[in-house]
This record gives C-alpha cells, sequence and structure tokens, in this order.
DNA sequence: TTCTTTTCTTAATGTACATTAAGTGCTGAA
DNA sequence: TTCAGCACTTAATGTACATTAAGAAAAGAA
C-alpha cells in the first residue's frame, strides 16, 4: 500500500466519506521523512502538525529534571502522533519526538485540521473516536503504572506492541516502562532463568 | 444555578446551539442523586452512561491484585466521568464509581448519546474537545508518575485540585498520587517541618 | 451517651527499584 | 582499518517507597 491508501484505509475504517471528501482530504496532506535520531518536534517550540506513521517508528519522550529520558508513546506504522497539549492549546511544548529508525509521515497541520472540521463534520467523528482510543489507552497504563510491578509491566508492553519488541532497542522499551536500562535488563535475565 | 444550567452553560463554553438542540439535550439528561459511598458504577458491569456532576464528588477507582484501592480519577463539580474502556466496547469493565460525598449527576445513556450524534453532530464536536483535555491530563500525569517524586506529583496534586485538598479524606489523595496512607502521611509531616 | 468504624499517625522492618562504576561487544564514521 | 560512540550487562551500594503492626483521634450508628 502506498502512504496515502493506507490513510485512507485507516480513516475508512471508522467513517464513511465521498470521493471527493477524501480526495480534499488528501490534498491537505504533507508528507515527510525523518532519518534515523531526527526529531521531528523539538521541546520548547509550538506544534503544528499532526502526524500520521505510514513506515517505519516514532517515539515522544521528555527529559525529566534530573536529564533523564522519559518516553511517554510509541507510534509505529498506521498511528497518529503529536504533542496534544501544545497542539490544542498553541503554546511552547515539553515533548520531543524523534524518529527510531528511517520513518516517514503524513502531516497534517493544525489550520488545516481546523478547516476538515468545519468542511468536512464527520472528521469530527474520526478524530473523536481516536482520541476516546487513545484515552482508554493511556489510561489502562496509568492503571498498571500505579498496581503493577516492573515485570508485568513488561509483559503489558509485549502483549501490545508485539511488533516493537524486537524492533527497538532495549533501552527505549526501559524508559517506557518506566525503569533504568540497568535494572530492564537484570530483570529480563532472572525472568529468562524463572521460565527455564 | 440548576444542574440544568450548569450543564447549559459548560457546553455552551464549546459548541453554540440553538433553543431548540439544547431542548433536545436536556430532554435526555436523567437526573440521580447518589448518597456517600454509594457506587454508580460497580466493577464487571457494562458501563451505560455517562455522568455529568451538578454537585458533590465521585471517584473512579479499580482493586490491584493484593485488594488494594487506586484511583484513577476524581469527578468534580461540572466534570464528567465514566468507564470509557466499558462505554467504548460495551464490554464489562473494571472500574467502580463512587460517590465520596452525597452527590448529584446528570446521566446520558450510550444509546442517547449517539442519537445526539447523529442529530446534533456538533455534540461530536463537543465530546471530541473534552475527550483530548482529557487525554492531555492523562498524559500529563502518566508522565509525572515516570519523573517525578512522591512529594512533586502531591505540589501537582494541589495545583490541579486545590478545591479537593480539604475536602477529601487523606487516603484517597494517597491512592491518586500512588503512595500508601502511611508514607503520604509521613511525607506531609516532612514537608511541613521542612517549610517552617 | 457509648460503641464501632474509619481515618490518620508513628515506627520498625523489608524490598523494588535507582545510582554509580566498570567492562564487553556492536556499529558507523573517517 | 581504526577508533569513538552507543547498546547492553554485571555488580556493589543506596534510597524511596511498601509492609506490618499498633494506637490515637474523629465520625457515624445504636
Amino acid at each position: 500500500m502506498t502512504p496515502i491508501e493506507l490513510i485512507q484505509h485507516n480513516i475508512s475504517g471508522y467513517i464513511r466519506l465521498e470521493a471527493e471528501e477524501m480526495a480534499f482530504f488528501t490534498s491537505l496532506l504533507e508528507t515527510r521523512q525523518i532519518k534515523k535520531r531526527q526529531l521531528l518536534l523539538h521541546e520548547g517550540e509550538i506544534c503544528k502538525y499532526s502526524a500520521f506513521i505510514t513506515d517505519g517508528c516514532l517515539r515522544g519522550y521528555i527529559f525529566d529534571k534530573n536529564g533523564f529520558e522519559r518516553v511517554l508513546s510509541f507510534a509505529p506504522v498506521n498511528w497518529w502522533i503529536a504533542d496534544m497539549y501544545s497542539l490544542i492549546s498553541q503554546k511552547p511544548g515539553v515533548l520531543n519526538i524523534e524518529a527510531l529508525e528511517d520513518t516517514g509521515v503524513l502531516l497534517l497541520s493544525k489550520t488545516d485540521q481546523e478547516k476538515l472540521y468545519t468542511q468536512i463534520p464527520k472528521f469530527e467523528r474520526f478524530f473523536r473516536i481516536i482520541t476516546e482510543n487513545s484515552l482508554v489507552a493511556n489510561q489502562q497504563r496509568l492503571l498498571d503504572n500505579l498496581s503493577l510491578s516492573a515485570e508485568e509491566r513488561y509483559n503489558n508492553f509485549c502483549k501490545k506492541y508485539p511488533s516493537l519488541i524486537n524492533q527497538l532497542p532495549l533501552k527505549q522499551i526501559a524508559s517506557y516502562i518506566g525503569v533504568t536500562p540497568e535494572f530492564f535488563s537484570k530483570m529480563r535475565n532472572e525472568m529468562l532463568r524463572k521460565k527455564s
């Protein structure tokens, strides 16, 4: 599938569009390639785009006060990513969005997104639904962080993102589940020993 | 303000409705009073309503595997609450929703909410926006949990919900920020000692 | 009132994690 | 080809929290 076919297929899973509506939508999209380690968004900037991933993988992370990275989210193929806080408020954000490998995205600017809402209200529905799904996933992760051990959170991660396990450096996964790479390494060894 | 005036005022902050649209909306609402400690939703049930709080305060929580309560969210006056996972999927949920004091809510059933979406598409917009705001708040809390100490999370809580600090039992706040009541008690004493 | 239940506190002990430091093996640039 | 940097591991030590147990104070029920 081409990037455009991919996003059209994704949207068709939620709303039904006329051909001309779909054409209008795709006319608003901008293609961009991001090289491994390159940033799509840097903290302190105002987020102007929602990005749909067509190839590769991005991550959103912040630096905590000790200078360590904390991963908020991964965005594999078929997902959207943005600094929602900054995108909504149009104030400087705290999120860095970086390519974990060479990655292709389709960008929809905030102003075009608002055009879309007024000209094709069905897109209000589309973004309502995917925002709801993000919220549910986020709440679940929050509860996991409050009530599960690091080992259980890792198991959940493996179930939720099976494709990412071999695609990501281990330290990124460690940061996502909320432990240091050192502890993560030790923990994985202990898990192997238990299973055998 | 009456409960109905309160919710009308809340909605008018996001979308502009004709009088007859507003009348149709309010015709769908059901008033309910919940006594302190009574449950609006019990884990295992399928969530059939979104609740708007007009008076008092609710909390959403789960039991972790050790049988301890973990607070996902508080819902004071002017907020919405539901088990979003269960409401969307119509599968049994894990959330308990309980009144922390005698509380008044306006209920909107899932089927009526869908009616609303088809008959007044502006409500797609309304719920998109408040879902986006919830998502941002949730992401911020997740990052806080990954990168801040319990003391800093408590300070954030105080900034975010100043009205709740004196309204809630301390153990509820402890559960929300993710520590035991014992540790929370000790921590607050140390904070007092530092300040003086 | 009196009794029970719940909230909150204190303190001893325990543990899941972090920190620091050192070393190994890749990978990619010059 | 060599070397710098990054990913990953191991191990010693440290700490922010949990657990357990007990009691005091406040709130509700009889």
